[in-house]
DNA sequence: TAAATAATTAGCTTATTTGCTAAATTATAT
DNA sequence: ATATAATTTAGCAAATAAGCTAATTATTTA
């Protein structure tokens, strides 16, 4: 991953996670076990539907989330791992800072 | 802080983030030593200054940072511990999910 | 006191986001 | 084949966010 693929990611990752309802539907389905189907996802919260499949769109295109379709039915899932690029920039203040001026 | 407080915390925390500009922001002050006038901070950046001092007040409502003005100029500096907040919401993420179906 | 400096506030425009309903798509069941 | 179920896509309206310039406030210097 390159520089530039890294604040993208990084852009993708903080946008995603700047909606209420994203950071909600994200503990949703990992408290489930870390999959849930598009209609549970939905009817587990109180916007119509297809607000909520815009909303894991953007959670999906920001690597967040990822889907697989058996049958006729979406199951998302978590991609936890994807978190770090959020973990990572909040680690630049975890040094104390360097006066550079 | 009770859970009301906390909630409301998330959201402004994580909107904050969500612009690459007031990420930058951020680090800037911090990588300055932490500390950094409105002005040096305006003048850093490619946009113009009354847009820069929006994006300070919604890191300062965030409480992500703080000023102090000295003279007639304002200092901002970067209320670290604050970030906790995002830390602590993506450490829900740490443990394994349980399935609570 | 007048001029200059540091920064904010006001107010406007444009872009983006969010939410909705209705229509379309895809897969299963009859 | 047709109907039903699961979900997304299209497209619109309202809200929010972001950028700008001009005007204002507060402080220091001449």
């Amino acid at each position: 991953m390159d520089a530039n693929q890294r604040l993208e990611a990084l852009e993708a990752v903080f946008s995603a996670l700047a909606h209420r309802a994203r950071r909600h539907i994200l503990l949703a389905i990992w408290f489930r076990g870390g999959e849930m189907s598009a209609g549970d996802i939905a009817r587990r919260f109180q916007c119509a539907w297809p607000t909520t499949t815009r909303h894991l769109r953007v959670l999906e295109k920001a690597g967040l989330l990822s889907h697989e379709k058996r049958g006729r039915t979406r199951f998302y899932r978590v991609n936890r791992e994807r978190l770090d690029v959020a973990r990572e920039w909040l680690r630049w203040f975890e040094s104390d800072p360097q006066d550079g001026s």
